[in-house]
DNA sequence: TAAGTGATACGC
DNA sequence: CGTATCACTTAC
Protein backbone atom coordinates (compact mmCIF):
# COMPACT_ATOMS: atom_id res chain seq x y z
CA UNK A 1 0.00 0.00 0.00
CA UNK A 2 2.83 2.22 0.49
CA UNK A 3 5.21 3.79 -1.82
CA UNK A 4 9.25 3.61 -0.96
CA UNK A 5 9.97 5.95 1.20
CA UNK A 6 13.59 6.64 -0.34
CA UNK A 7 17.38 5.79 0.37
CA UNK A 8 18.58 4.90 3.91
CA UNK A 9 20.59 7.75 5.33
CA UNK A 10 24.13 6.19 5.94
CA UNK A 11 26.32 5.69 8.79
CA UNK A 12 28.52 8.42 8.30
CA UNK A 13 25.14 11.17 8.38
CA UNK A 14 24.95 10.12 12.29
CA UNK A 15 28.98 9.67 12.28
CA UNK A 16 29.24 13.49 13.77
CA UNK A 17 28.77 15.90 16.96
CA UNK A 18 25.29 15.32 18.49
CA UNK A 19 24.53 18.97 18.16
CA UNK A 20 24.58 18.80 14.34
CA UNK A 21 23.31 15.84 14.03
CA UNK A 22 19.82 16.46 15.92
CA UNK A 23 19.91 19.75 13.67
CA UNK A 24 20.36 17.45 11.03
CA UNK A 25 17.77 14.82 11.14
CA UNK A 26 15.00 17.48 11.21
CA UNK A 27 13.04 16.63 7.81
CA UNK A 28 14.28 13.35 7.77
CA UNK A 29 12.02 9.75 7.63
CA UNK A 30 11.69 7.64 10.15
CA UNK A 31 9.87 4.47 8.63
CA UNK A 32 8.66 1.83 10.79
CA UNK A 33 7.40 -1.84 9.70
CA UNK A 34 4.87 -3.59 12.34
CA UNK A 35 6.99 -6.50 14.54
CA UNK A 36 7.20 -9.50 13.72
CA UNK A 37 3.88 -11.50 13.55
CA UNK A 38 1.95 -8.28 14.18
CA UNK A 39 -0.29 -6.51 11.58
CA UNK A 40 -0.48 -3.26 10.54
CA UNK A 41 0.87 -0.50 8.11
CA UNK A 42 4.30 0.90 7.80
CA UNK A 43 4.33 3.80 9.92
CA UNK A 44 6.06 6.59 7.82
CA UNK A 45 6.79 9.79 10.18
CA UNK A 46 8.85 12.96 9.03
CA UNK A 47 10.91 14.57 11.94
CA UNK A 48 10.10 17.59 13.32
CA UNK A 49 11.72 18.10 16.73
CA UNK A 50 15.00 16.43 18.66
CA UNK A 51 17.41 16.92 21.36
CA UNK A 52 20.91 16.37 21.32
CA UNK A 53 22.13 14.30 24.59
CA UNK A 54 25.86 14.98 24.73
CA UNK A 55 28.66 13.01 26.73
CA UNK A 56 29.44 12.04 29.86
CA UNK A 57 29.70 15.62 30.94
CA UNK A 58 26.06 16.64 30.07
CA UNK A 59 24.20 16.19 32.86
CA UNK A 60 21.08 15.32 31.27
CA UNK A 61 22.56 12.99 29.39
CA UNK A 62 22.02 9.24 30.71
CA UNK A 63 25.82 8.49 29.67
CA UNK A 64 26.96 10.69 32.83
CA UNK A 65 26.04 7.85 35.06
CA UNK A 66 28.97 6.01 33.04
CA UNK A 67 28.86 3.06 31.61
CA UNK A 68 26.56 0.60 32.45
CA UNK A 69 23.71 -1.47 31.33
CA UNK A 70 21.74 0.89 30.32
CA UNK A 71 24.04 3.17 28.44
CA UNK A 72 26.31 0.57 26.86
CA UNK A 73 24.83 1.03 23.56
CA UNK A 74 25.72 5.08 23.76
CA UNK A 75 29.30 3.71 24.39
CA UNK A 76 29.02 1.90 20.65
CA UNK A 77 28.85 3.24 17.24
CA UNK A 78 26.69 5.76 15.53
CA UNK A 79 23.20 4.82 14.06
CA UNK A 80 21.99 2.48 16.29
CA UNK A 81 18.59 2.42 18.08
CA UNK A 82 18.61 3.64 22.38
CA UNK A 83 15.44 2.89 23.44
CA UNK A 84 14.44 3.18 27.35
CA UNK A 85 11.38 2.89 29.56
CA UNK A 86 10.75 6.04 31.10
CA UNK A 87 8.34 7.00 34.35
CA UNK A 88 7.68 3.53 34.01
CA UNK A 89 5.22 3.97 31.00
CA UNK A 90 6.89 5.26 28.20
CA UNK A 91 9.68 4.25 26.08
CA UNK A 92 11.58 6.46 24.10
CA UNK A 93 13.72 6.60 21.02
CA UNK A 94 16.54 7.76 20.59
CA UNK A 95 19.76 7.13 17.81
CA UNK A 96 22.69 6.76 18.77
CA UNK A 97 25.33 9.53 17.26
CA UNK A 98 29.61 10.09 17.28
CA UNK A 99 31.60 11.19 16.54
CA UNK A 100 33.12 7.70 16.46
CA UNK A 101 31.98 6.22 19.93
CA UNK A 102 31.80 9.10 21.62
CA UNK A 103 28.74 8.56 24.05
CA UNK A 104 25.64 10.78 22.52
CA UNK A 105 21.87 10.34 21.37
CA UNK A 106 19.28 12.27 19.25
CA UNK A 107 16.31 12.23 21.11
CA UNK A 108 13.28 11.45 18.28
CA UNK A 109 10.53 14.21 19.97
CA UNK A 110 8.05 14.17 17.23
CA UNK A 111 6.95 13.28 13.80
CA UNK A 112 4.81 14.75 11.22
CA UNK A 113 2.99 11.56 9.91
CA UNK A 114 3.13 10.94 6.16
CA UNK A 115 1.17 7.51 7.18
CA UNK A 116 -2.59 8.13 7.15
CA UNK A 117 -4.13 9.80 10.22
CA UNK A 118 -6.88 6.68 10.86
CA UNK A 119 -4.16 4.27 10.26
CA UNK A 120 -2.11 5.58 13.64
CA UNK A 121 -4.08 4.95 16.57
CA UNK A 122 -2.54 8.12 18.89
CA UNK A 123 -0.63 11.53 18.54
CA UNK A 124 3.17 11.53 17.47
CA UNK A 125 3.60 14.92 19.52
CA UNK A 126 5.87 14.17 22.24
CA UNK A 127 8.50 11.17 22.60
CA UNK A 128 6.19 8.89 24.75
CA UNK A 129 3.28 8.97 22.38
CA UNK A 130 5.55 8.55 18.96
CA UNK A 131 6.90 5.66 20.07
CA UNK A 132 3.46 4.33 21.13
CA UNK A 133 1.97 5.39 17.81
CA UNK A 134 4.56 3.55 15.64
CA UNK A 135 5.08 0.22 18.43
CA UNK A 136 8.41 1.21 19.20
CA UNK A 137 9.73 0.17 22.43
CA UNK A 138 12.70 -1.69 24.30
CA UNK A 139 12.72 -4.84 22.12
CA UNK A 140 14.20 -2.31 19.62
CA UNK A 141 17.40 -1.49 21.38
CA UNK A 142 20.03 -2.07 19.80
CA UNK A 143 18.80 -1.96 16.22
CA UNK A 144 20.70 -1.05 13.48
CA UNK A 145 18.81 2.19 11.78
CA UNK A 146 21.61 2.06 9.12
CA UNK A 147 20.30 -1.68 7.72
CA UNK A 148 17.48 -1.88 5.26
CA UNK A 149 16.18 -5.14 6.83
CA UNK A 150 16.00 -3.34 10.27
CA UNK A 151 12.60 -2.74 11.16
CA UNK A 152 13.48 1.06 12.43
CA UNK A 153 14.59 3.23 10.07
CA UNK A 154 15.59 6.47 9.16
CA UNK A 155 14.94 7.59 5.41
CA UNK A 156 16.51 10.33 3.47
CA UNK A 157 13.49 13.23 3.75
CA UNK A 158 14.16 16.87 2.40
CA UNK A 159 16.34 19.26 3.62
CA UNK A 160 15.02 22.16 6.02
CA UNK A 161 16.41 25.44 5.72
CA UNK A 162 18.23 27.44 8.79
CA UNK A 163 15.20 29.92 8.68
CA UNK A 164 12.67 27.44 9.67
CA UNK A 165 14.27 25.78 12.30
CA UNK A 166 14.11 27.31 16.03
CA UNK A 167 16.48 26.19 19.10
CA UNK A 168 15.12 26.07 22.37
CA UNK A 169 16.59 24.26 25.85
CA UNK A 170 15.77 20.60 26.40
CA UNK A 171 12.33 19.35 27.51
CA UNK A 172 12.54 18.00 31.43
CA UNK A 173 16.14 18.18 32.35
CA UNK A 174 15.85 21.16 35.18
CA UNK A 175 17.66 19.13 37.05
CA UNK A 176 20.97 19.15 34.90
CA UNK A 177 21.93 22.71 35.94
CA UNK A 178 23.83 24.55 33.82
CA UNK A 179 23.19 22.08 30.93
CA UNK A 180 19.46 22.32 31.53
CA UNK A 181 19.73 26.00 29.50
CA UNK A 182 21.86 24.50 26.38
CA UNK A 183 19.60 25.32 23.18
CA UNK A 184 20.01 21.49 22.17
CA UNK A 185 15.92 21.15 20.83
CA UNK A 186 15.66 21.68 17.38
CA UNK A 187 11.74 21.90 16.20
CA UNK A 188 10.70 22.99 12.46
CA UNK A 189 9.31 26.22 13.03
CA UNK A 190 5.13 26.45 13.27
CA UNK A 191 4.88 22.80 12.42
CA UNK A 192 1.50 21.74 13.96
CA UNK A 193 2.92 18.32 15.34
CA UNK A 194 5.86 19.94 17.46
CA UNK A 195 5.20 18.99 21.30
CA UNK A 196 3.71 22.05 23.17
CA UNK A 197 6.79 22.63 25.85
CA UNK A 198 5.40 22.26 29.38
CA UNK A 199 5.82 24.65 32.31
CA UNK A 200 9.34 24.27 33.48
CA UNK A 201 9.61 23.23 37.44
CA UNK A 202 11.06 25.48 39.56
C1' DT B 1 -2.13 20.23 39.06
C1' DA B 2 -1.14 15.54 40.51
C1' DA B 3 -0.78 10.84 40.10
C1' DG B 4 0.65 6.69 37.73
C1' DT B 5 4.15 3.14 36.54
C1' DG B 6 8.44 0.09 36.82
C1' DA B 7 13.44 0.02 35.50
C1' DT B 8 17.54 1.95 37.09
C1' DA B 9 21.24 3.43 40.01
C1' DC B 10 22.91 3.90 44.33
C1' DG B 11 23.17 3.41 49.31
C1' DC B 12 23.15 0.15 53.14
C1' DC C 1 18.41 -5.87 50.07
C1' DG C 2 15.33 -0.86 50.02
C1' DT C 3 14.15 3.45 47.76
C1' DA C 4 14.51 7.98 45.24
C1' DT C 5 14.34 9.39 40.79
C1' DC C 6 12.90 9.79 36.18
C1' DA C 7 14.75 12.93 28.54
C1' DC C 8 6.24 11.81 30.10
C1' DT C 9 1.29 11.80 29.65
C1' DT C 10 -3.39 11.89 31.04
C1' DA C 11 -7.21 12.70 33.86
C1' DC C 12 -9.02 15.36 37.71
Amino acid sequence: MSTDPGPLLGRDFFDRDVVDAARALLGHLLVVAPPDGKAGPLRVGRIVETEAYRGQDDLACHAAKGRTARTEIMFGPPGYAYVYLIYGMYDLLNVVTGPGEFPSAVLIRAVDPLTPAHLLTPRTDGPGRLARAFDVSRRDNGLDLCAGESRVRIHRGDAIPDLAVETSPRIGVDYAGAWAAMPWRFTIAGNRFVSRAPKRRT
